[in-house]
DNA sequence: TGATAATTTGACCGGTTGGTAAAACATTAC
DNA sequence: GTAATGTTTTACCAACCGGTCAAATTATCA
């Protein structure tokens, strides 16, 4: 045999196991650096430590690395909408929501650019998975946001407006790094700023989403 | 002579401009979709209407044109930012810097997106300008924001977030098209989702940002 | 009109890119 | 040990890419 990726649903080798990983790290690095067609096999091959025919002969070609490496990434992506829960207490819910999507911007920014470059590139790989599986789940979380509204529980809002602000803000320090970098200066570029954001988006986002009756005091 | 660009500060044709503006409108075209590795002087020759060799004759390398087209977006995609005024009422100089950088991202998504391919591809070729003439303009605008929360006339809040947070959820619509359409499916991705989108943001930052008092009403 | 300069094109070049073929090499199973 | 299988490498290819060149074509203007 010749193609391990045409093996009959047999089990993978050891050697496998570890060279595929070893590649879909160096996908990683460089698709989130320059999108899918600025990226080259070559590129990814030296990232990974290894030849580019050596590579080929895990993933048949750059596309099958690019949606392999999409389909292990989308599941843990969307897992803090997933934890969004229904019975929890709105504004603690809204906060922590924000806490986890800037911890992830802030760990694993490579992920978010992948996503963002292919995105911005009208999705082309991807459009099947944001019609289904994102949709689905934004649309049963909306529902969530729209029952608390209704119970006076947070200022009525439209929630899908409300999901992409979440989203664009806390994706913002991963996707727009550079340009973050370059307002805030070198002396603000610490790890700290992710700190600071915290504080004013969960400022804003509860502020900006508590219920302001016709009678205040 | 051979080379127009060469010309020694002389007056350009009639044809140069007209040439040169049709380039620069395809580059953006271009670009704007593949970023700056996945475009190709092809198919900027073709959406442009003409040949190769007669693109280079206009401008001599991919990168003259890339740059040119920067120089003459960044300006414009600046001034809503400008318009910011000190001496306004702060809360409807947020609300309309909102509503100016919603419509750009309706109006100008092509231009929005040149820029975000740039930074998310860590702005190799524009950092100097994000670093330099952004910055500038940036921390400028961040003093009045400072005066304005220390006359109680708006929440205190670190003014570089709020700016980031402005600017990522009004391009997140120029740049994430294809994801906004995706989750919100063809029946409300008409041009309405713009008015939804400003009315969310500026209930949004406008309650975020209000003064919470010890003493309300 | 004709001379001159500006514009456009087709043919081409060297380097890169995604991908292949086949043989050399390593590992495992018996 | 050895045969079968799994892995890696060297050499290679055709298509594409950024860019050049010289010749052909068109616009300008005396």
């Amino acid at each position: 045999m010749v193609l391990p990726r045409a093996a009959k649903t047999q089990r993978r080798t050891r050697i496998q196991e570890e060279k595929e990983e070893q590649i879909l790290e160096a996908a990683l690095e460089v698709f989130a650096t320059h999108g899918f067609r600025g990226s080259t096999i070559d590129q990814i091959a030296e990232v990974a430590g290894m030849s580019k025919p050596n590579l080929l002969y895990y993933f048949r070609t750059k596309e099958a690395m690019h949606r392999a490496l999409i389909d292990r990434v989308l599941d843990s992506w969307l897992d803090p909408l997933r934890e969004f829960d229904a019975e929890g207490n709105p504004v603690a819910e809204i906060r922590s929501y924000i806490r986890r999507k800037l911890e992830m911007a802030r760990d694993f920014p490579r992920e978010s650019r992948l996503f963002a470059n292919e995105v911005l590139q009208s999705a082309p790989h991807i459009l099947d998975e944001l019609r289904g599986p994102l949709k689905t789940l934004v649309d049963e979380k909306v529902e969530v946001i729209r029952a608390w509204a209704k119970a006076g529980k947070i200022a009525k809002c439209d929630p899908y407006h409300l999901i992409f602000a979440i989203w664009s803000t806390t994706q913002h320090y991963a996707d727009f790094d550079a340009q973050v970098r370059a307002v805030l200066g070198e002396e603000h570029s610490g790890e700290g700023r992710f700190e600071d954001a915290a504080r004013f988006l969960e400022q804003l986002f509860i502020n900006g989403l508590a219920v302001h009756g016709p009678a205040s005091s």
